[in-house]
RNA sequence: CGGGAGAUGGCGGAGUGGUCAAUCGCAACCGACUGUAAAUCGGUAAAAUCGGAGGUUCAAAUCCUUCUCUCCCGA
């Protein structure tokens, strides 16, 4: 096994890697064009939303995710667990979006029927799709939440995961035969929250079933107490070092939702391998922007690593005729000034957030060369 | 010319006798965003004595008179 690179029917992934989110079967305001021109190697998608809005078995039918997208590279699906956990979140006191041992139960917001997604149905969506790397159907915490929660999150977390598992060994008839690259890799998630001796058991019982791939799930968010305001960045560092270490190295390491580039540096460090968030993409919309040490405002650093950014929405740029970053060859950077992308997206001109996102992800895929260079 | 409606902060627009030196939204400025409820969310600042004049009343943006202007309908 080379840790260099994942294997896969649609391209080797190089090690480490950073993943775009496709949410609803789309990186946010950019085509897969935009994308790979951005240097975007392999995407991120959730089963969730494009089983509710499409449907997986339309997609088989179809030919596939891949033909479907029209991406012929390496496809990361999420299971769903995430995002029935936000649903549930957001819909505290709906009785009719709950989990228990059988699975996420929940009211499709998209024609008010009651859905339930179990570790199995999770898998046969995933095959569905034709993803290359999958992701058993996991059961998220915050970090803040009570022991007593957090315990029985871990709990079933194990036991979907080993349903997930026995579902894809049934799925995978040619498994035992053939080597990485021939049939689909599949990652269980660690939780445990803010808890080092749950993250402990959460990660030895999922060991035991032995996953190709080990991801970092339920870092909080949105939540009044998250672990960024409870502690500084120390403890979003520890952690993410103490559950590395809990893995074998023979094994590729998935952090989930991270992150900051600099906290991607730092993860990689640590011996995390695959990265996916919505910052680059969501933050581009919103205004805020990557750059070189040396052309934007507030400075970030990890180690010999560093890079400016840029809050393009501030009135300092009104006038601005520089690119967004002088070193930078995107199309954002090669075709307007800072004014004008700034006016763009004032204005909430889809053309704008377009810019700003590739400008992020050639950014970000910039950093990964980067840190491979360290 | 007749009939009707209206005039409130940069804009839109609440408020029809006291609790209105005036709600709210937009625009402005600043922040946040981490397996996307997110072109979202939060904060800050600033700005109107309520078209002009007169009157009623203990008290009016709110009622009456009149003037100015705008819009709609009909000749």
């Amino acid at each position: 096994m080379n840790k260099n690179e994942i294997k896969t029917k649609h391209g080797n992934i190089n090690l480490p890697a950073f993943m775009p989110d496709a949410t609803y079967g789309s990186i946010k305001s950019i085509s897969f064009k935009d994308a790979t021109d951005s240097g975007v190697k392999e995407i991120v998608t959730t089963t969730m939303h494009i089983e509710q809005n499409i449907g997986s078995e339309f997609i088989k039918d179809f030919g596939g995710i891949h033909k479907f997208f029209g991406w012929n590279r390496p496809i990361l699906t999420d299971s769903g667990g995430w995002q029935v956990f936000s649903l549930i979140q957001r819909t505290k006191g709906n009785s009719k979006n709950f989990i228990t041992e059988a699975g996420c139960s929940f009211i499709d917001s998209n024609n008010g029927q009651q859905f339930l997604l179990t570790p199995e149905s999770s898998m046969q969506i995933q095959f569905n799709l034709g993803s290359d790397l999958m992701t058993v159907l996991d059961d998220p915490i915050l970090g803040d939440a009570s022991f007593a929660e957090r315990k029985e999150c871990v709990r079933i977390n194990t036991v979907w995961a080993k349903r997930a598992k026995q579902k894809y060994i049934d799925l995978t008839p040619t498994l035992s035969l053939k080597g990485e690259g021939d049939h689909p890799l599949l990652g269980s998630v660690i939780q445990g929250g803010n808890d080092y001796e749950l993250r402990k058991q959460s990660a030895n019982e999922l060991l035991e079933l032995d996953f190709d791939i080990y991801n970092f799930g339920g870092l909080p968010l949105h939540t009044p107490v998250s672990w960024k305001s409870e502690s500084e960045e120390g403890f979003f560092h520890d952690i993410l070092k103490y559950v590395s270490d809990l893995i074998p190295d023979n094994k590729y390491k998935y952090a989930m939702g991270v992150g900051q580039p600099t906290d991607i540096a730092y993860c990689v460090d640590v011996g995390w391998d695959l990265f996916d968030t919505v910052l680059p993409t969501r933050n581009a919309r919103h205004g805020y922007l990557y750059v070189s040490e040396g052309q934007g405002e507030d400075t970030k650093r990890y180690k010999k690593l560093s890079h400016d950014v840029i809050r393009i929405k501030k009135e300092l740029y009104e006038k601005d005729d520089r690119p967004i970053d002088e070193t930078c060859s995107c199309e954002a950077c090669s075709t307007v000034s800072r004014a004008y992308l700034r006016h763009l997206i004032r204005i909430n001109e889809p053309a704008g957030f377009r810019l700003a996102t590739i400008h992020n992800l050639t950014f970000y895929s910039k950093w990964m060369e980067d840190i491979k260079q360290q």
